[in-house]
DNA sequence: CGATAGCTTGAGAGTACTCAAAGTGGGTGG
DNA sequence: CCACCCACTTTGAGTACTCTCAAGCTATCG
């Protein structure tokens, strides 16, 4: 998952399975904290989440992180580049996975429909990566907070009545990490979101929307 | 063309044409300034340049500019999502392309080399832009011009004596927008560098590095 | 119930930004 | 061929946003 527009496109289409009977490999589980594989690591496999969420990441030689995006259902993690894993991936949550030999995605033999699938989520992976960088490079603070809670507000939100609560199974530090910014900051963007009424504060790990269309509009352009 | 860390592995291998017989089609050409295409097209070729250089932008609404990538000879340019471009692409000097239909992307049938070099391509490409994510996110101006400079002496700089070379097509606003500063940044920064003899402005768009270590340790962490 | 990791808040500093003006160079027309 | 013009670049001054460092707070887990 990454931070772009609000009302992207591609959403429904990432969420759904893609495993065709023929190829279909038993589903695999994660521990929150497991890691399911680590940079440079030889590919073998891609997997589609089921449920939970992942999170991947990339270190810098002095120890600066900067997460590469959080695996939520549907998404698929494991593209490989020369054979290997180009970042870390953990488990936030326990997290069920639907694996794919990486054959099929190299090569239609077998199950032209499911390498077809494979093909266009990694070409979605580009387009949704593209968009990433304009968060990363153009927005302030303030909308790169509102922006990742509006997309996880559309992508796993969940109706409360008049308002609309998201999980962050992520800690603060992922999300500044995520956002290029300090966990300082995003605490404080928090505080500022939730002392003008946008967002409610239910527990470090559970928001609620209270104003998403002043979260929307900060998502866009930072004005209130 | 992405900026991630000096020594990158993937150079040689992204520098080589792509084209079997089978599947080659007549060279395309474009004049300095003119679009290939535009965010929204529909998708019919893709592109490997072949000589000089492209640039892909995306705009936000109230215009701030993201420049997404350059098309240096080697890439790949104008991989679909949803069947749609979604950058602009405009040539910064004269260019010369070699198409590739969409289908031999999407489907084997035809010339198996070819879809499988451009399916390695988008997953170098995902590859590229993960460690690109780290700059934008986590990088100084003065490390990413660094990574900048680092990663274009490497890609197409030339001998000259003891020192290398660089052209710099583009403007100081696209590289802005491209490492996410501002021109001013920029320009500031390539003075920086200029006063400590780390590089030569021979003109604007001619800079010679006349400490490759140094930018190096710079690109790296910012320290000289 | 205490320890500890994670989160929040505060104060101060620094980097990059904004706004403004001057400098440079390429291109065009006289 | 030269001069002017315009777009781009550089430099300057001041500001603001985000970071750093530090301390206090909270909640979760033995």
């Amino acid at each position: 998952m990454y931070v772009t527009f609000p009302s992207e496109i591609a959403v429904k289409a990432s969420t759904a399975p893609l495993a065709s009977a023929s190829s279909k490999t038993a589903e695999a589980r994660l521990k929150r904290g497991a890691y399911l594989y680590f940079e440079g690591d030889e590919v073998e496999w891609l997997y589609q989440v089921t449920s939970g969420v992942l999170r991947l990441t990339k270190l810098l030689a002095d120890g600066r992180r900067q997460v590469i995006a959080f695996g939520y259902p549907g998404d698929i993690v494991g593209f490989p580049a020369n054979d290997l894993h180009h970042t870390d991936c953990e488990a936030l949550t326990e997290v069920r996975l639907q694996p794919f030999r990486r054959s099929h995605l190299e090569s239609g033999d077998g199950d032209p429909a499911l390498h077809c699938a494979l093909l266009k989520a990694a070409l979605r992976e580009i387009s949704a990566m593209q968009d990433h960088f304009m968060m990363l490079g153009r927005k302030s603070a303030t909308e790169k907070l509102a922006s990742f809670l509006c997309v996880l507000s559309e992508r796993v939100g969940e109706d409360l009545g008049a308002y609309r609560q998201i999980n962050l199974p992520m800690s603060r530090a992922d999300i500044a990490d995520f956002l290029g910014l300090t966990t300082e900051t995003v605490s404080r963007t928090f505080t500022q979101l939730r002392k003008s009424k946008i967002i409610a504060i239910d527990n470090i790990h559970t928001i609620i929307i209270q104003r998403p269309t002043a979260l929307m509009s900060l998502a866009e352009d930072g004005t209130d």
